[in-house]
DNA sequence: GGAATATAGTTTCCTAGTCAACAAAGGGAG
DNA sequence: CTCCCTTTGTTGACTAGGAAACTATATTCC
């Protein structure tokens, strides 16, 4: 209720509109991606191990804020399609390493132009200001709330 | 890639922050929605019902951006928990009419104080200026695409 | 060194969606 | 009226992910 006694809107609730927003270019990004024959949570894969190669499939798990379950079973569809490797890891007999393939590699910057072209897409409709703004209000609710994993849904 | 020769990071887009801020709200409020046995999905289908009532699932469908078989089981779990009830619509045999029970219309503004107390809590870092920004340029994207339903992911 | 505990990855079961096929009912053209 | 196409809701097969149990390996503590 709010102060009328009245149930508050839907749409009175910032919560509203960031799902909204954030679902639209979530899914306008799938739909480019379908093309390549990659989801979105393929792409944040690719692109961790992109900045980081190689790493485990728990430290993935850990930045892209998914389970480990979810983990294994997304490098499996990563490593079936060959764009992904996995080997053991010399040095703990639990541990595997996950890497790009060669073809892995070859694709980032394919995708990563999908993913600056849908961000243009999105916010183009923002003044330049305006995009600094929200970049800036973002950033801070993200560190006020202390996230620091990059989710995929 | 980027105008460096090299691929944008992840953190770069405007896309990213949306998706791990929108994320983190969702997933609080589900958390706050469990303790009422009810999930984001569920609430927000009684709260349409809240302000349109009787609604045929297909209209739903519509308004949630979501497919009419998910609203058809959507809807059973809600019936089956007493929740919002199922007739036909005597206008049209192939059409029903979901509406609250008296027990669903009555949890409403439970869950609404649930929603406010949500919102507040994850924007409560900002100034009350900045909300109003984020809350104009939110907007202002949804407008600019068209958007309209009431995502529920 | 050996036992208890912790960690890494996989697997199974479950949930909540999509998509496509379907049956039932409506509506228009002849 | 009848045929044809559309619309409504349901269903079944499938998908992606979470939770928890499980196996195998490390590590720690005595």
């Amino acid at each position: 209720m709010n102060a009328n006694g009245t149930v508050s809107r839907l749409t009175d609730h910032l919560g509203y509109w960031m799902r909204m927003v954030s679902n639209h270019v979530s899914f306008a990004f799938a739909r480019r991606l379908e093309g390549k024959d990659v989801t979105v949570a393929e792409w944040v894969m690719m692109r961790e191990l992109h900045s980081a190669e190689p790493l485990a499939p728990h430290r993935l798990a850990g930045r892209m804020g998914m389970t480990r379950g979810a983990i294994s079973k997304l490098a499996d569809r990563l490593v079936a399609k060959a764009l992904v490797t996995r080997s053991d890891d010399p040095a703990d007999g639990r541990a595997h390493m996950l890497a790009l393939s060669d073809a892995g590699r070859l694709l980032v910057p394919d995708l990563a132009r999908l993913a600056d072209e849908n961000d243009a897409d999105a916010f183009g409709c923002l003044t330049a200001d305006e995009r600094t703004q929200l970049d800036r209000i973002l950033r801070k609710i993200a560190a006020a709330h202390g996230l620091k994993g990059s989710p995929t849904s």
